[in-house]
RNA sequence: GGGGGUGUAGCUCAGUUGGUUAGAGCGCCAGCCUGUCACGUUGGAGGCCGCGGGUUCGAGUCCCGUCACCCUCGCCA
């Protein structure tokens, strides 16, 4: 060992003990008779002294040294003198009288000073990752990352879960995501694909009856990024057999519990709330809400009902909805300006428009459309509660449009009026989706998660009847208005899936041809089962507090699926192309401006 | 694919209505400094103003295009 102790670990209970540390130099300051040196490991910081009672090589030595390089340094802890101690270092008692340092190796000047106040800008935090993770932030998310992942196998380990493998290299199935695709060397034209997620495998382990199986799983998808969506990323996927929804969920509020105890000191109540999909879409306009405060959605269809006024009228008689979200006391804090960036959300939700109201002191509403009303005045006043100086957003539209602008609002104005906790979290699930949804390109049925969930048996009827009313046995757990993961009870019978597919346009050659194995599998004594996956970059950037992905990987990619750090993805030799008989048709090249 | 934001010194940023020599803090280099801990202090070096066009007597600043990064809609069963 080149050392006796981290960096992080001498207290005053180790004044008199010779020790020898290791790190990266954080900072420096010479005071010419004595050099202050503060040395940095994964494990904290400790002042290393250098001073007239040093060897004069020290001193030397001690002189030349520069941030961020690697020295291993000898000496005594001592009590740092009255007046001296650092508070708000952990080893700030102590610090080490030096009397040897050696240089394990030099660093050029850094990028940045991973010791520093000013965030750098991204790009760069990418192109020098090994700096960046170097800061105290980035390794606090990692160390983060690290415990909550032992925490989620501790907890599949102590419920008799088995950790298995599944494979990476599958085989491309063009529902859902865009895959991304591996060249079959040993079969030109063919290629592998990288999992989306291990759902086929898990619930062949079902089928081979290992009953309870749990994967820190790597997936990949190939579509665009968001804050918190990257090409690559890890999901904790679980599957259990003899289950029902509610025993699924039964698990991972544990786990829920558990990580909120263990990494928050917060308890958490069980069961978590659950709200339906059609609750949630009508309280709420989002499948994932965020219940950590109201501004709830409330419906004025009746409200409204006798009023002239068109905007009202025309979403109504097509059918369409007039909602409204309530927002107390805040007409004040709206000016014109405001309100028209409020609408400009509303219409990015698909809205033609925002109707907004504010209620005066009088009773009145005012509002470009106040005198608009009529009658439908007080009733929307009634419907909604609404009292002097209440902020009150209309959209009247479709069913979707209302849904999706009134939950951007919604979010928007939780947000701006900060009316959640910063370490706030929310723990909820959504239940009983829809079986289908229309596939806006082909008009047909497709799945709303995919195609092995079961409907309620309730329900099954309805598959023939009327496949819109259908409910799946799906939940989603939202934290904070985040989809943090999301499972279903699988169909275990033949009949129920041949039904299903012949719903979302899948002909039995088709499915045969896709996942006959699986068709095989579910006719060889398939067990009712059922599962969910966690997002666990997600959980890790929710616990954390972060509000970004990136931040909670090690070496996350940009937007646009690049490594800034290697410089992925990048051509290859032509005699790798050939041996995967692959000839790149290069886009044609932009034409020059004018 | 669409919308928005950003791009100026190694890093974080300022830069007026288009005007002469583009600034600051941090970092870097050198000097001074024996108790600092974001040490202090004096001096110095450091610029393809993302890139390419255009307008203009003159462009960091205006226009067009383009690239990169970020946020977002579509997309993500």
């Amino acid at each position: 060992m080149l050392r006796t102790h981290s960096c992080g670990e001498l207290r005053p209970s180790h004044i008199g003990q010779e020790v020898g540390l290791c790190g990266w130099v954080d900072r420096v300051r010479d005071h010419k008779g004595v050099i202050f040196i503060d040395l940095r490991d994964r494990w904290g910081r400790t002042q290393v002294v250098v001073g007239p009672e040093s060897p004069a090589a020290t001193l030397v030595a001690a002189k030349a040294v520069r941030p961020e390089w690697v020295v291993r340094v000898h000496g005594l802890v001592g009590a740092r003198p009255d007046g001296t101690v650092n508070p708000k270092l952990d080893t700030g008692a102590v610090e080490l009288a030096c009397h040897s340092l050696e240089v394990l190796n030099e660093a050029v000047t850094p990028v940045f000073q991973p010791s520093g106040t000013e965030l750098p800008g991204e790009e760069v935090r990418l192109g020098h990752r090994w700096l960046d993770l170097r800061r105290p932030a980035m390794q606090r998310n990692l160390f983060l990352r690290h415990r909550m992942v032992k925490i989620m196998r501790d907890h599949f380990d102590e419920l008799g879960f088995i950790d298995v493998e599944t494979p990476m290299l599958g085989k491309s199935t063009p529902e859902g995501a865009r895959d991304y695709l591996v060249p079959a060397r040993l079969e030109h034209g063919a290629f592998f694909a990288l999992p989306q997620s291990p759902q086929l495998y898990k619930q062949l382990l079902m089928i081979a009856g290992f009953d309870r199986y749990v994967q820190v799983a790597k997936c990949f998808r190939d579509e665009d990024l968001r804050a918190d969506r990257q090409p690559e990323f890890t999901q904790l996927d679980v599957e259990m057999s003899f289950v029902d929804a509610a025993d699924v969920m039964g698990v991972i509020e544990g786990l829920v519990r558990r990580t909120a105890r263990e990494v928050l000191g917060l308890e958490v109540t069980l069961p978590l709330p659950r709200l339906s999909w059609d609750e949630a879409m009508e309280r709420y306009g989002h499948d994932a809400p965020d219940l950590r405060y109201g501004l709830e959605l409330v419906d004025l269809a009746a409200a409204v009902r006798e009023s002239d006024f068109r905007v009202f009228r025309a979403a109504l008689e097509g059918g369409g909805r007039v909602r409204g979200i309530r927002v107390p006391g805040a007409a004040a804090r709206f000016s014109r300006k405001e309100l028209d960036d409020l609408t400009a959300v509303a219409v990015e939700g698909g809205a033609k428009g925002l109707v907004w109201l504010k209620l005066e002191e009088g009773g009145e509403w005012a509002g470009p459309v106040a005198k608009n009303l009529g009658a439908a005045g007080p009733a929307i006043r009634t419907a909604l509660g609404a009292a002097p100086g209440d902020l009150v957003l209309i959209v009247a539209d479709s069913f979707a449009v209302t849904c999706k602008a009134l939950h951007m609002l919604r979010k928007r104005l939780g947000a701006q009026l900060g009316l959640y906790e910063p370490g706030a979290m929310h723990f909820s699930w959504v239940v009983d989706f829809p079986m289908f949804a229309r596939d806006e390109e082909t008009g047909g049925w497709a799945a709303m998660h995919h195609p092995f969930t079961a409907p309620r048996a309730a329900d099954l009827p309805l598959l023939d009847r009327d496949p819109a009313a259908c409910r799946a046995q799906a939940y989603d757990l939202v934290i904070n208005g985040s989809e943090a993961g999301g499972g279903t009870i699988r169909i275990h019978d033949k009949a129920t899936q041949s039904k299903v597919f012949g719903l979302l346009g899948i002909s039995a050659e088709t499915a045969r041809e896709r996942f006959g194995f699986l068709l095989d599998a579910l006719e060889s004594g398939a067990p009712p089962h059922g599962g969910i996956a966690l997002g666990i970059d997600r959980w890790i950037m929710l616990f954390g507090g972060l509000d970004n992905i990136r931040d909670v990987i090690a070496f996350p990619k940009t937007q646009k699926a690049s490594d800034l750090m290697t410089g992925a993805p990048a051509p290859v030799e032509t005699k790798q192309l050939a041996e995967l008989a692959i000839r790149v048709v290069a886009p044609p090249k932009p034409l020059p401006p004018g």
